[in-house]
RNA sequence: GCCGGUGUGGCGGAAUUGGUAGACGCGCUGGAUUCAAAAUCCAGUUCUUUCGAGAGUGUGGGUUCGAUUCCCACCGCCGGUACCA
């Protein structure tokens, strides 16, 4: 048997196939065990070797598990509705399902070559309508329902009209766009149309005129997380502020859950804060400022410092406000004009990049409730529409922004906090004691605060209130490559589900895909939207409606009555360990988390968290590479065009053949240019990395079909000579200088796995891959290293196998043996669990050496090694499985279980300090004393060298671990 | 600014509840094998050194018999986020 790499890869992997090794039981006997990686969404540029780090650790933790007798859960899909498809689509004519098809095989065919034990039978695909017919399912549920904040739950629409019918909004505490008072009868005498419009303020699926992130130049809205800096995350394009009416999740109702559930879930610190940073809870009051000869109007804001209200001298309301025209007065007509001019001609990077403060005065006044005076209104970009109520109480003294606004339109600052206390406090801590407040004289922040709510409630002028930054997910979309809203509008105009029955809704074909101003595309299919009784909602969904549930669907993937079966989801519960970028933090998690909390409200999932641990990996960067460029100037002072090392500095003879003799000139003609990785070498000079293109690599540029070697052979075509430089065998090369950054088609620094993979075998890449560091940390690629896997490997192998064949011996292992065995198991067991495979990898190798060093050929050592390290290598461990005669495949053969007996020292290297610094080790039995111990060590001679004239203040013995002398 | 993470040899990284800092791998140096090379194997490899030893885990302090680990202050890097009232 020879270790060749390839021919084992493929023959195992056909076998698996074959064999449904593989697939997951339905056997519900058995504990189950449900890792889970984020599905990819299959883009053109295939997998890359940030892909598998995350999939190779997953797959690590599935075939533990299985082999410890878990009846393992572990799927993979494809998330396939998008953008980039529908761009592909619009750009080339191809039908987004046909090249999303393609890249599926594509990512499939890779992944299954990295040995990764999905069970593909339960493969779910978003744009599948098989698939998509249960995402409209749950939306329409999500629909049927609103949000009783009196059980806090949600409750069917229907229990809702009977409520409204019987005591209108009395009694009512539901979660809602706004306050409608109704009562019964007044319910009773509402148009069907009026109701339906009434309900929308209840839905947790609703249409509302929102504000949304339109980019003109992409034809569509965006979500939060597709903006960046106020322009499109992709393509770059200006993003406006919008309103539209359109399908909203009604996500602030589960705020507070979502918010608490984090207590009860396994995510990183970092993760867990962003999660709470974006629901953004804040306790404060809301307050009821009067409009001075407004009648009985009032201002409504949002305060988390109502001590304050003291030091309000102004008011701001936002420029959007609805009350703004209403506030104006005839002398301030032309300012407040001026300013909403000013501000709709500000794009939202203008108005992010803003510092100095501006606003306008609206001629009218509040009454401050406690102090009673008048205090001016103004409008000002820097308070938002969206957050709050739009309006704010201004502190100037008390806060940065309100201070510089009232300075700049010198407006009263009245000091309510003493701060004397408390020197190193900025304004925005809340700490000191209240001055100027009257009744609040003398009062801590703290105190004071609730005082001020207290009175604020006695007056009837406002109540202790909580307020959450996140706002209603919008879920429309104005594209064709998403799930339609399964939802139609009859002659009235009243939205109406489409019924289960009639579901999917599937898309229309189409072969122009182009959303013209706002319209999506669907409203070109008349005739998929025209219905007998009315017309169809053209708005489609998001990305993330496919991916809020698709793990749900793993579990009962061709289940064609229900999204899954009761039973099933009672078995599989939730997803133990999910595995998957950071990047998808926020947004997927927390969205996923919110469907999943409705469904638990159903009684459609038995746990109220989806996943209860969640690893995220770390990014792995690669080198930017670059070539420079430069001028030769000959001795006749003629300029050639020449590719250069970026060592050789500006100055240097050089003489190229062909061109000439002169010297190197680096002037603004010069350019770089990035290499493609792949046509790069690594070495390392002088301890330094070093990226080298030799001329071999040039020189096979001609036949080579890539699209990156496409694009440098262009680039090369720009400059003619080469300043080839010899390394030590004599090759051509020329120096690169490099940088490293994220993996972009775009920098040319892809790394395909496929070419590792090929060359190395499937174990040695997935061994690699982890032993790069651990698994959450981001770190580059470097190929530097893999040989050492690759040997080790190797001499793994070599242990069972001499001259080709199979040498184990039937020999009694020794106890040093046993124990270097039952080491590894402790370690590897330990660190699967911790995630920890880096050192996984390590404590291999360090056991694979022992057992060389003590040449070790026996059985009873080596058969227990070949089922612990299939997890890691199971192409590799399931050939010398068979070898070894096992029974079936080593992936269903137990996981060794350690013995502690093995691990019993009989003698404890001690570690001899004296104050605190070691300077020698010592041997003691394991079950000496502490006094044996000390009267051993102070008995051996290079102890007492180091004693000799000093006093021993005290001597520290911590048996089995370490000795120290105090001396004086 | 705020929140979170992180900082250890030439490099990736290891180090249990505070207890031998640098495991393992890469790279490098020397050697064996070879006609030679590749491959493989063996030895060495934190720095300084007067070869006795001394210093050392971003910086400065603290707690401790003892700190990479705990506490305080600061610096650098990475990620997230921001007129959030």
């Amino acid at each position: 048997m020879k270790f060749d790499v390839q021919t084992i890869d493929a023959k195992w992997q056909a076998t698996w196939n074959e064999n449904g090794t593989y697939k997951t039981t339905t056997d519900q006997t058995k504990p189950k065990y449900y890792v889970l990686d984020m599905f990819p969404y299959p883009s053109g540029a295939g997998l890359h070797v940030g892909h598998p780090l995350g999939y190779i650790a997953s797959d690590i933790v599935a075939r533990s598990k299985r082999q410890q007798g878990f009846n393992v859960l572990h799927p993979m899909g494809f998330d396939s509705f998008g953008l980039p498809a529908e761009q592909y689509a619009i750009d080339t004519g191809v039908h987004p399902s046909e090249s999303t098809a393609v890249n599926t095989e594509r990512y499939k065919e890779q992944m299954q070559r990295l040995g990764l034990s999905y069970d593909w039978d339960r493969a779910v695909n978003t744009s599948d309508p098989k698939y998509y017919k249960w995402t409209q399912w749950i939306v329409g549920r999500v629909f049927e329902h609103w949000y009783d904040k009196n059980v806090d739950k949600a409750r069917p629409i229907s229990e809702l009209v009977d409520h409204l019918a019987e005591h209108g909004t009395v009694g009512l505490n539901a979660a809602q766009g706004e306050q409608l008072n109704l009562t019964g009868h007044a319910w009773g005498e509402l148009s069907d149309k009026e109701q339906s419009d009434a309900l929308m303020n209840y839905r947790l699926a609703f249409r509302s005129v929102s504000y949304v992130n339109w980019c003109e130049a992409l034809g569509t809205v965006l979500a939060n997380d597709e903006v960046k800096d106020g322009k499109s995350e992709r393509g770059n394009h200006p993003v406006v502020q919008k309103p539209m009416l359109q399908w909203s999740l009604r996500i602030t109702a589960y705020a507070d859950r979502l918010l608490e559930g984090l207590d009860r879930v396994d995510y990183s610190d970092g993760l867990k804060a962003q999660q709470r940073n974006w629901i953004g809870r804040s306790t404060g009051a809301q307050a009821f400022f009067d409009i001075a000869d407004h009648d009985g109007k009032r201002l409504e804001v949002f305060t988390t410092r109502p001590d304050t209200i003291f030091g309000t001298t102004f008011m701001v309301i936002a420029p959007e406000h609805d009350h703004v025209a209403e506030l104006t007065t005839e002398d301030q007509l032309q300012d407040i004009q001026d300013y909403l001019a000013y501000v709709g001609s500000r794009s939202e990077i203008d108005r992010q990049a803003e510092t100095k403060v501006t606003g306008a005065f609206t001629g009218s006044y509040c009454i401050n409730p406690f102090t009673e005076k008048r205090v001016p209104i103004y409008i000002a970009e820097y308070v938002l529409k969206d957050y709050g109520t739009g309006a704010i109480m201004a502190v100037p003294s008390d806060d940065e922004r309100d201070m510089r606004f009232a300075e700049k339109f010198g407006i009263e600052i009245v000091n309510v906090i003493d701060k004397s206390d408390f020197p190193g406090a900025s304004l925005k801590d809340k700490v000191g004691k209240l001055i100027n407040s009257d009744f609040l004289n003398g009062m801590e922040v703290e105190e004071a605060i609730t005082a001020a709510t207290d009175r604020l409630g006695e007056m009837g002028r406002g109540k202790e209130q909580i307020n959450f930054r996140i706002r209603d997910l919008v879920f429309s979309r104005q594209r064709y490559w998403g799930e339609p809203w399964p939802i139609i509008y009859n002659e009235q105009d009243i939205p109406t589900l489409v019924p289960a029955e009639d579901l999917p809704v599937e898309l229309p074909p189409m072969d122009d895909f182009r959303a013209v101003s706002g319209v999506s595309p669907l409203e070109r299919a008349t005739e998929w939207n025209t219905l007998e009784n009315g017309r169809r909602e053209t708005d489609t969904m998001p990305a993330t409606a496919g991916s809020n549930w698709y793990y749900l669907r793993y579990m009962d993937p061709n289940n064609d009555g229900e999204f899954v079966a009761k039973d099933v989801v009672d078995y599989w519960q939730d997803v133990d360990l999910y595995v998957g970028g950071a990047e998808h933090a926020v947004s997927h998690i927390l969205y996923s988390r919110l469907i999943h909390k409705f469904l638990f409200d159903l009684d459609k999932v038995p746990t109220d968290e989806p996943y209860k641990k969640l690893l995220n990996q770390g990014m792995i960067g690669a080198p930017i590479v670059n070539i420079h460029s430069g001028v030769l100037l000959t001795e006749d002072h003629q300029r050639h065009a020449i590719w250069v090392s970026h060592t050789v500095a500006e100055g240097t003879p050089l003489e190229i053949d062909g061109v000439g003799k002169g010297h190197l000139v680096l002037d603004e003609s010069a350019l770089d240019r990035k290499v493609p990785l792949r046509m790069v070498e690594e070495t390392s000079v002088n301890n330094e990395p070093s990226y080298r293109i030799h001329k071999d690599a040039i020189d096979k540029l001609a036949a080579d079909e890539a699209q990156d070697a496409a694009y440098f052979r262009t680039v090369l075509e720009q400059a003619g000579a080469f300043n080839w430089e010899l390394d030590k065998e004599g090759r051509q090369f020329i120096e690169l200088s490099y940088a490293m950054g994220k993996m972009s088609k775009s920098k040319y620094n892809v790394i395909n796995p496929d070419d590792l993979r090929e060359r190395y075998g499937t174990d040695t890449f997935r061994m690699y891959e982890m032993f790069l560091g651990p698994i959450d940390q981001a770190k580059p690629w470097s190929v530097s290293g893999i040989d050492g896997v690759y040997r080790f490997l190797r001499r793994f192998w070599n242990l069972f196998v001499n001259e080709d064949e199979l040498s184990v011996s039937d020999k009694e292992s020794t106890k040093a043996e046993m124990k270097i065995l039952h080491t590894l198991i402790k370690k590897v067991t330990e660190d699967i669990d911790k995630l920890s495979f880096n050192t996984c990898v390590s404590a291999f190798m360090v056991a694979t050496n022992d057992l060389i060093k003590a040449k070790c050929d026996k059985r009873a050592i080596l058969e227990p090694m070949v089922r612990l390290i299939a997890p890691f290598a199971p192409h590799v461990a399931e050939e010398l499985f068979a070898a070894l005669g096992g029974q079936g495949s080593v992936h269903h053969a137990a996981f060794p279980e350690v013995e502690e007996k093995w691990l019993v020292e009989d003698s404890h290297t001690y570690p001899i300090a004296f104050n605190g610094k070691t300077r020698l080790t010592l041997d003691f039995p394991a079950g000496a004393s502490k006094q044996e111990i000390e009267d051993s060590a102070r008995a051996d001679e290079k102890v007492a060298a180091q004693l000799e004239g000093k006093t021993v203040r005290k001597v520290i013995v911590v048996p089995g671990r370490m000795v120290n002398f105090v001396v004086g």
